[in-house]
DNA sequence: AATAGGCCCAACCGCGACGGT
DNA sequence: AACCGTCGCGGTTGGGCCTAT
Protein backbone atom coordinates (compact mmCIF):
# COMPACT_ATOMS: atom_id res chain seq x y z
CA UNK A 1 0.00 0.00 0.00
CA UNK A 2 2.07 3.08 -1.28
CA UNK A 3 1.34 6.73 0.14
CA UNK A 4 -1.44 8.20 -1.31
CA UNK A 5 -0.62 11.01 -4.61
CA UNK A 6 -0.14 14.48 -2.84
CA UNK A 7 -2.85 16.13 -4.97
CA UNK A 8 -5.84 13.27 -4.25
CA UNK A 9 -6.91 15.73 -1.37
CA UNK A 10 -10.04 17.30 -2.30
CA UNK A 11 -10.51 20.44 -4.29
CA UNK A 12 -7.03 20.09 -5.65
CA UNK A 13 -6.34 21.01 -9.10
CA UNK A 14 -4.41 18.45 -11.79
CA UNK A 15 -3.65 18.45 -15.62
CA UNK A 16 -2.55 21.05 -17.83
CA UNK A 17 -1.90 24.08 -16.46
CA UNK A 18 -4.03 27.78 -17.73
CA UNK A 19 -2.39 30.93 -18.68
CA UNK A 20 -3.96 31.93 -14.89
CA UNK A 21 -2.33 29.64 -12.87
CA UNK A 22 1.29 30.27 -14.43
CA UNK A 23 0.82 34.54 -14.17
CA UNK A 24 -0.29 33.54 -10.09
CA UNK A 25 2.58 31.42 -9.75
CA UNK A 26 5.25 33.44 -11.47
CA UNK A 27 3.95 36.53 -9.89
CA UNK A 28 4.34 35.00 -6.51
CA UNK A 29 8.11 33.39 -7.35
CA UNK A 30 8.86 37.09 -8.79
CA UNK A 31 8.16 38.50 -5.50
CA UNK A 32 8.76 36.04 -2.41
CA UNK A 33 10.59 33.28 -4.09
CA UNK A 34 10.17 29.57 -3.28
CA UNK A 35 11.37 28.83 0.80
CA UNK A 36 8.40 26.06 1.04
CA UNK A 37 6.97 24.59 -1.57
CA UNK A 38 3.87 23.33 0.11
CA UNK A 39 3.02 26.29 1.30
CA UNK A 40 3.18 28.35 -1.56
CA UNK A 41 0.17 27.44 -3.94
CA UNK A 42 -2.24 28.76 -0.55
CA UNK A 43 0.09 31.64 -0.36
CA UNK A 44 -0.51 32.26 -4.32
CA UNK A 45 -4.01 31.38 -4.30
CA UNK A 46 -3.38 27.93 -6.17
CA UNK A 47 -5.37 24.97 -6.32
CA UNK A 48 -2.39 22.91 -6.98
CA UNK A 49 -0.35 21.19 -4.68
CA UNK A 50 3.30 22.05 -3.83
CA UNK A 51 5.02 19.41 -5.91
CA UNK A 52 2.83 20.43 -8.77
CA UNK A 53 4.06 24.04 -8.37
CA UNK A 54 7.56 22.94 -8.19
CA UNK A 55 7.64 21.14 -11.23
CA UNK A 56 5.50 23.50 -13.46
CA UNK A 57 8.56 26.22 -12.40
CA UNK A 58 11.60 24.26 -12.41
CA UNK A 59 10.55 22.13 -15.59
CA UNK A 60 8.46 25.17 -17.93
CA UNK A 61 8.02 28.57 -16.11
CA UNK A 62 12.25 28.85 -14.95
CA UNK A 63 13.15 32.25 -16.52
CA UNK A 64 16.47 30.84 -17.52
CA UNK A 65 15.26 27.96 -19.11
CA UNK A 66 15.97 27.96 -22.98
CA UNK A 67 12.62 26.90 -25.33
CA UNK A 68 12.73 25.61 -28.65
CA UNK A 69 14.51 22.15 -30.39
CA UNK A 70 17.49 21.22 -29.06
CA UNK A 71 20.60 21.35 -31.56
CA UNK A 72 22.35 18.50 -32.77
CA UNK A 73 25.61 19.94 -30.96
CA UNK A 74 23.54 19.68 -27.70
CA UNK A 75 22.29 16.35 -28.58
CA UNK A 76 25.67 15.03 -28.75
CA UNK A 77 26.36 16.59 -25.76
CA UNK A 78 23.67 14.58 -24.02
CA UNK A 79 24.50 11.11 -26.13
CA UNK A 80 28.00 11.57 -24.43
CA UNK A 81 27.50 12.53 -21.18
CA UNK A 82 24.64 9.71 -20.73
CA UNK A 83 27.61 6.99 -21.49
CA UNK A 84 29.23 8.77 -18.35
CA UNK A 85 26.59 9.72 -16.27
CA UNK A 86 23.87 7.38 -16.91
CA UNK A 87 20.36 8.22 -16.12
CA UNK A 88 21.47 11.17 -14.09
CA UNK A 89 19.31 13.39 -16.05
CA UNK A 90 19.69 16.18 -13.53
CA UNK A 91 23.62 16.14 -13.79
CA UNK A 92 23.27 15.74 -17.35
CA UNK A 93 20.74 19.08 -17.41
CA UNK A 94 23.50 20.73 -14.73
CA UNK A 95 26.25 20.45 -18.16
CA UNK A 96 22.98 21.74 -20.72
CA UNK A 97 22.59 25.56 -19.18
CA UNK A 98 18.50 26.49 -19.87
CA UNK A 99 17.44 22.67 -20.15
CA UNK A 100 15.73 20.78 -17.49
CA UNK A 101 16.25 17.14 -16.24
CA UNK A 102 12.84 16.40 -17.55
CA UNK A 103 13.26 18.23 -21.43
CA UNK A 104 16.40 16.05 -21.49
CA UNK A 105 14.80 12.87 -20.01
CA UNK A 106 12.49 13.37 -22.49
CA UNK A 107 14.42 13.58 -25.83
CA UNK A 108 16.44 10.78 -24.73
CA UNK A 109 13.56 8.22 -24.95
CA UNK A 110 11.98 9.60 -27.83
CA UNK A 111 15.26 10.48 -29.81
CA UNK A 112 18.22 9.92 -28.65
CA UNK A 113 18.61 6.24 -27.39
CA UNK A 114 17.69 5.64 -31.32
CA UNK A 115 20.01 7.30 -32.45
CA UNK A 116 22.85 6.12 -30.22
CA UNK A 117 22.05 2.94 -31.21
CA UNK A 118 21.87 3.16 -35.04
CA UNK A 119 25.23 4.70 -34.51
CA UNK A 120 26.46 1.81 -32.53
CA UNK A 121 24.68 -0.99 -33.86
CA UNK A 122 24.82 -4.01 -31.60
CA UNK A 123 27.51 -2.85 -29.81
CA UNK A 124 26.56 -1.09 -26.90
CA UNK A 125 23.63 -2.84 -25.08
CA UNK A 126 21.27 -0.26 -23.63
CA UNK A 127 22.42 1.05 -20.62
CA UNK A 128 19.81 -1.20 -18.56
CA UNK A 129 20.84 -4.35 -20.37
CA UNK A 130 23.34 -7.36 -19.33
CA UNK A 131 26.71 -7.95 -20.97
CA UNK A 132 28.03 -11.07 -21.84
CA UNK A 133 31.38 -10.98 -19.76
CA UNK A 134 33.05 -8.84 -16.99
CA UNK A 135 36.30 -8.31 -15.64
CA UNK A 136 35.28 -5.59 -13.29
CA UNK A 137 31.73 -5.33 -12.16
CA UNK A 138 30.62 -1.19 -11.74
CA UNK A 139 27.43 -0.82 -10.20
CA UNK A 140 26.54 2.58 -10.04
CA UNK A 141 24.37 3.26 -7.38
CA UNK A 142 22.91 6.00 -6.76
CA UNK A 143 23.99 9.82 -8.02
CA UNK A 144 25.26 11.40 -4.74
CA UNK A 145 22.92 14.26 -5.99
CA UNK A 146 22.83 16.72 -3.06
CA UNK A 147 21.30 20.57 -2.62
CA UNK A 148 24.11 21.93 -2.72
CA UNK A 149 25.42 20.92 -5.61
CA UNK A 150 22.95 22.85 -8.34
CA UNK A 151 25.35 23.74 -10.64
CA UNK A 152 27.97 20.03 -10.46
CA UNK A 153 27.87 16.98 -11.46
CA UNK A 154 27.74 14.74 -8.71
CA UNK A 155 29.87 11.76 -7.81
CA UNK A 156 27.89 8.32 -7.85
CA UNK A 157 28.62 6.16 -5.38
CA UNK A 158 30.14 2.93 -6.61
CA UNK A 159 30.49 -1.31 -5.70
CA UNK A 160 32.98 -3.00 -7.55
CA UNK A 161 33.40 -6.93 -8.06
CA UNK A 162 36.90 -7.64 -9.25
CA UNK A 163 37.50 -10.69 -11.40
CA UNK A 164 40.43 -10.07 -12.88
CA UNK A 165 43.88 -7.70 -11.73
CA UNK A 166 45.05 -5.28 -14.17
CA UNK A 167 48.56 -6.74 -15.76
CA UNK A 168 49.70 -3.02 -16.12
CA UNK A 169 49.52 0.88 -15.89
CA UNK A 170 48.34 1.25 -19.12
CA UNK A 171 44.68 1.65 -18.86
CA UNK A 172 44.42 -0.66 -22.53
CA UNK A 173 45.74 -3.36 -20.13
CA UNK A 174 42.66 -3.68 -18.48
CA UNK A 175 39.08 -3.85 -19.11
CA UNK A 176 35.86 -3.73 -17.60
CA UNK A 177 32.39 -3.92 -18.27
CA UNK A 178 29.09 -3.59 -16.32
CA UNK A 179 26.03 -6.09 -15.28
CA UNK A 180 22.61 -4.77 -14.55
CA UNK A 181 21.67 -4.39 -10.75
CA UNK A 182 19.35 -5.76 -9.04
CA UNK A 183 16.07 -4.99 -9.28
CA UNK A 184 15.41 -3.00 -6.07
CA UNK A 185 18.58 -1.02 -8.06
CA UNK A 186 16.45 0.32 -11.10
CA UNK A 187 18.52 3.73 -10.74
CA UNK A 188 21.72 1.93 -11.20
CA UNK A 189 23.82 3.47 -13.59
CA UNK A 190 26.45 1.21 -15.72
CA UNK A 191 29.12 2.85 -17.65
CA UNK A 192 32.21 0.80 -18.46
CA UNK A 193 31.21 -1.15 -21.99
CA UNK A 194 29.75 2.28 -22.84
CA UNK A 195 33.01 3.82 -22.13
CA UNK A 196 35.02 1.39 -23.81
CA UNK A 197 32.75 1.90 -26.85
CA UNK A 198 33.52 5.98 -26.81
CA UNK A 199 36.95 5.06 -26.69
CA UNK A 200 37.93 8.04 -28.96
CA UNK A 201 36.19 10.50 -27.56
CA UNK A 202 36.76 13.14 -24.73
CA UNK A 203 34.33 11.94 -22.91
CA UNK A 204 36.25 8.63 -22.13
CA UNK A 205 39.35 10.26 -22.09
CA UNK A 206 38.06 11.90 -19.41
CA UNK A 207 37.41 9.00 -17.35
CA UNK A 208 40.04 7.19 -18.32
CA UNK A 209 42.88 9.36 -17.76
CA UNK A 210 41.68 9.16 -14.03
CA UNK A 211 41.46 6.11 -13.94
CA UNK A 212 45.11 6.09 -15.14
CA UNK A 213 45.83 8.48 -12.09
CA UNK A 214 44.16 6.53 -9.32
CA UNK A 215 45.98 3.42 -11.10
CA UNK A 216 49.37 5.48 -11.14
CA UNK A 217 48.96 6.29 -7.40
CA UNK A 218 48.40 3.25 -6.83
CA UNK A 219 50.97 1.81 -8.47
CA UNK A 220 53.60 3.70 -6.24
CA UNK A 221 51.93 1.81 -3.09
CA UNK A 222 53.84 -0.19 -1.19
CA UNK A 223 55.22 -3.43 -2.85
CA UNK A 224 53.04 -5.69 -0.83
CA UNK A 225 50.03 -3.90 -1.28
CA UNK A 226 46.99 -5.80 -3.01
CA UNK A 227 46.28 -4.20 -5.88
CA UNK A 228 42.87 -6.28 -6.29
CA UNK A 229 42.30 -4.86 -2.76
CA UNK A 230 41.91 -1.24 -3.83
CA UNK A 231 39.73 -1.65 -6.67
CA UNK A 232 36.91 -3.68 -4.31
CA UNK A 233 37.79 -0.61 -1.91
CA UNK A 234 35.11 1.83 -2.34
CA UNK A 235 37.70 5.16 -1.36
CA UNK A 236 39.35 4.45 -5.54
CA UNK A 237 36.25 4.70 -7.02
CA UNK A 238 35.01 7.67 -5.04
CA UNK A 239 38.27 9.11 -5.91
CA UNK A 240 38.21 8.28 -9.43
CA UNK A 241 34.81 10.17 -9.97
CA UNK A 242 36.03 12.50 -8.30
CA UNK A 243 38.50 12.77 -10.31
CA UNK A 244 36.61 12.47 -13.56
CA UNK A 245 34.17 15.04 -12.35
CA UNK A 246 36.22 17.48 -11.86
CA UNK A 247 38.85 17.32 -15.08
CA UNK A 248 34.70 17.23 -17.03
CA UNK A 249 34.00 20.51 -15.17
CA UNK A 250 37.22 22.05 -16.39
CA UNK A 251 36.43 21.24 -20.09
CA UNK A 252 35.09 24.77 -22.02
CA UNK A 253 31.19 24.78 -22.67
CA UNK A 254 30.76 22.53 -25.41
C1' DA B 1 -11.75 11.53 -45.31
C1' DA B 2 -11.05 8.22 -41.76
C1' DT B 3 -8.19 5.99 -38.66
C1' DA B 4 -4.42 3.47 -36.69
C1' DG B 5 0.02 3.90 -34.98
C1' DG B 6 3.95 6.52 -33.62
C1' DC B 7 5.93 10.59 -31.68
C1' DC B 8 6.32 14.19 -28.42
C1' DC B 9 6.15 16.39 -24.08
C1' DA B 10 3.91 18.17 -19.86
C1' DA B 11 2.57 16.33 -15.80
C1' DC B 12 2.12 12.89 -12.27
C1' DC B 13 3.83 9.07 -9.21
C1' DG B 14 6.60 6.94 -5.88
C1' DC B 15 10.85 6.56 -3.74
C1' DG B 16 15.01 7.96 -1.23
C1' DA B 17 17.69 11.62 0.94
C1' DC B 18 17.98 15.03 4.13
C1' DG B 19 17.14 18.19 7.90
C1' DG B 20 14.61 19.38 11.97
C1' DT B 21 12.65 17.96 16.28
C1' DA C 1 17.51 6.88 17.55
C1' DA C 2 13.15 7.49 15.64
C1' DC C 3 9.87 10.03 13.46
C1' DC C 4 8.05 13.44 10.34
C1' DG C 5 7.85 16.90 6.70
C1' DT C 6 9.84 18.48 2.61
C1' DC C 7 12.38 18.29 -1.47
C1' DG C 8 14.48 16.42 -5.63
C1' DC C 9 15.04 12.73 -8.60
C1' DG C 10 14.07 9.12 -12.17
C1' DG C 11 10.35 6.45 -14.11
C1' DT C 12 5.98 6.45 -16.18
C1' DT C 13 1.62 7.99 -18.13
C1' DG C 14 -1.83 10.27 -20.90
C1' DG C 15 -3.35 13.07 -24.36
C1' DG C 16 -2.54 16.02 -28.33
C1' DC C 17 -0.35 16.14 -32.71
C1' DC C 18 1.59 14.15 -36.89
C1' DT C 19 2.05 10.83 -40.52
C1' DA C 20 1.28 6.81 -43.18
C1' DT C 21 -2.07 3.89 -45.10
Amino acid sequence: MGRSPCCEKLGLKRGPWSKEEDDLLINYIKKNGHPNWRALPKLAGLLRCGKSCRLRWTNYLRPDIKRGNFTHQEEDTIIKLHQVLGNSWSAIAAKLPGRTDNEIKNIWHTRLKKKRNESQPQETPDIQSEPESSNVDIHLEEANNSKDNNSEISSPKINTEIQQQPSSSSSSEYSCSNTTATSSESRNQTMSDNLLEADDDIWSEVVWAAVDDNYRDLSLMEDNYQINSSFNDDWFWDDLFTRSNELMLELPEL
